[in-house]
DNA sequence: TAATTTAATGACCGAACGGTCATTTTTTAA
DNA sequence: TTAAAAAATGACCGTTCGGTCATTAAATTA
């Protein structure tokens, strides 16, 4: 890696939890400059402008959060495991995964009115979570885990959506209760559907 | 209502769905300024700085939501008619009642780790929204309408979350299917409770 | 109606913003 | 080792930001 693609996943490593905590309209380059101790002309080097540099930050953000729940799970083996890993893994919005909390929460109502690209990026990112959990599903049942009557899109639908409104409540409440009492019903939902 | 008190609730009216749509920090004073038509030293006649006008904004939004939403559940009288008329009260995100989608999930993010007296609105509004929920399923249990055994808190909880998580995953992707699934799961849990 | 209070105006302010660029320093490759 | 290329610097620029204030216009009240 030459010296310059150092210095600019230095930089995206340095921006990224700012953008997800304080969002991305909200943070200034100077808020970079100072968190990465380089100077203005520096940053410009590396990116042609703010958006770019936020976009890279997006990226980032949901790059580490993926790479850290595809470690988590690969510790499980069964898909019920698996379901249950996906659980614990964001059960604590108050210390989540990446600084700052969900990026897909964060980003995607930023981004909702404002920003389509990141919009999108969101909006992809969801339909993988999606389409994981899906898959979970379809393999335990098929796996002989889960009942071939449970309906795999739905639930996973549920389960994300649960998993996101939860993070929400918890934040806001500061408090882990919502998030606790989430992690029951999806277990118990799991529960019901197994064999 | 004094001149002064009818402009100020003008201004809170017409900014509120800019503040709802752009965000915050993304909205500058001209931006209410264009909206309204007024002068800017006559905004801060009436609001002494933009967070005291962003507040109010979020509070009007709130505001709105809330009688919208009453005036919805007014028409259904029993406990399973009012809780699926709050379903689909919020079942199209794509065309929210009010502008810019729900104002819990945009001003909480935002919020969360910038504005402690907006984020601690809207944590007060979410426990408010709980607190309707769990009443209507006890109501539900002691009416004979639905099984005992049905955890009131818990679900309450379920189906917030669900809905928010909902509205973001719709707002995403820009097709309502997300919420169609969810507004169907939640209203086979609810019957599967009911007696 | 007259006197007084209140609302509205828009020019103005300093600060902070995103972004540029000539210059210097450091890497890189010959 | 040296020449060329790339990276880093910080002063600088125009714009926009939130906010102020003397002045004017309008509403309120006596």
């Amino acid at each position: 890696m030459s010296k310059g693609e150092e210095t600019r996943q230095f930089i995206i490593e340095k921006a990224a939890p700012i953008f997800n905590t304080k969002g991305i309209a909200a943070t200034a380059m100077s808020d970079i400059m100072e968190a990465t101790k380089l100077s203005k002309g520096s940053m410009y080097v590396h990116f042609e402008n703010k958006d770019v540099l936020a976009c890279a930050a997006v990226d980032h953000n949901m790059k580490i959060l993926n790479s850290k729940l595809q470690e988590a799970m690969s510790k499980s083996k069964t898909a019920k495991e698996q379901l249950i890993t996906y659980i614990d893994f964001f059960s604590n919005p108050l210390n989540p995964p990446v600084i700052g909390g969900c990026p897909l929460l964060n980003f995607g109502t930023e981004a909702d009115d404002t920003n389509p690209i990141i919009k999108e990026k969101v909006n992809h990112a969801i339909k993988s979570a999606q389409r994981l959990l899906e898959s979970l599903i379809t393999k335990g049942i098929a796996n002989g885990e889960f009942k071939p009557s449970w309906n795999a899109s739905e639930f996973a639908t549920a389960m994300f959506a649960m998993l996101e409104g939860g993070h929400l409540m918890s934040r806001m409440s500061g408090i882990n209760d919502n998030m606790k009492s989430i992690s029951k019903t999806l277990k118990i939902l799991i529960e019901e559907n197994s064999l």
